[in-house]
DNA sequence: CTAGTGACTTGCAGTATGCAAGTTACTAAA
DNA sequence: TTTAGTAACTTGCATACTGCAAGTCACTAG
């Protein structure tokens, strides 16, 4: 389990926003689950079968910490047997921005990145 | 060492311009030092100054990093005994948005968190 | 009865982080 | 001429996190 900050969002390091926010999505994998979360992903197996291949323990970590912080909401579709699915809360879809500043500088700034979705854009 | 991407920036996960941003700033520590670059400070002792407290040797690390990805350059600015600087590249400046994005993420989304700087809004 | 799917969990080796302390090369004060 | 202090790092080491493979549980379809 990863303890980087508690559930209700107070901040460990700072009162800085920058360092707050990077408490919470600063890390190599979880803004990838957000971002497969705005191209319209809702299982978790669909963001598993995405390109960069995320390891299933840190899968399951990461949605666990994103539920944790209202960034993502888990609800089951089905049950026997109960299976569930997740989605962007209010909270969430206003990380927009921040993916929309990556990928402009990613496809500015790393040759060979190119945009594979335009959902974030228009989101 | 680290060693999440290799120097002239060719990606490694996927060609996502998300995925490779993230494997250059997807950590807790390295846009904070960015941030501090916008703030004006340029000596490896005032990042350790931050409010954070980051670790010595991490920052050793991050400043490492951020110059071979050219988003930051090192310079001497006095012999006798040699000793350097550092200021944000063009390709460090454009980074403004996604920190921007966060300042305004955190302080709409976590309470508590305040910006103690106004450079990143007007850099 | 077997295979497959979805959503995870577990074990474990390897890598990264965080803390404290040490290093080198000076400058300024007592 | 010791003694302090500053700047920019480096080193050692315990702990935490990551990544890979494999396993689990509850079904459904053939």
């Amino acid at each position: 389990m990863t303890q980087r900050q508690n559930a209700d969002g107070n901040c460990q390091r700072s009162l800085c926003p920058v360092a707050c926010t990077l408490d919470i999505i600063g890390d190599k994998w979880t803004l990838l689950v957000v971002r497969d979360l705005f191209s319209g992903k809702k299982m978790y197996s669909e963001f598993q079968r995405s390109p960069e291949k995320i390891p299933s323990n840190i899968l399951a970590d990461r949605l666990k910490r994103l539920v944790e912080y209202k960034i993502v909401l888990k609800e089951p579709y089905q049950t026997h047997p109960i299976r569930y699915q997740y989605a962007l809360t209010k909270k969430g879809r206003e990380l927009r921005l921040v993916l929309k500043a990556m990928v402009q500088w990613g496809e500015k700034n790393i040759p060979g990145s190119k945009a594979l979705i335009k959902s974030i854009e228009n989101a």
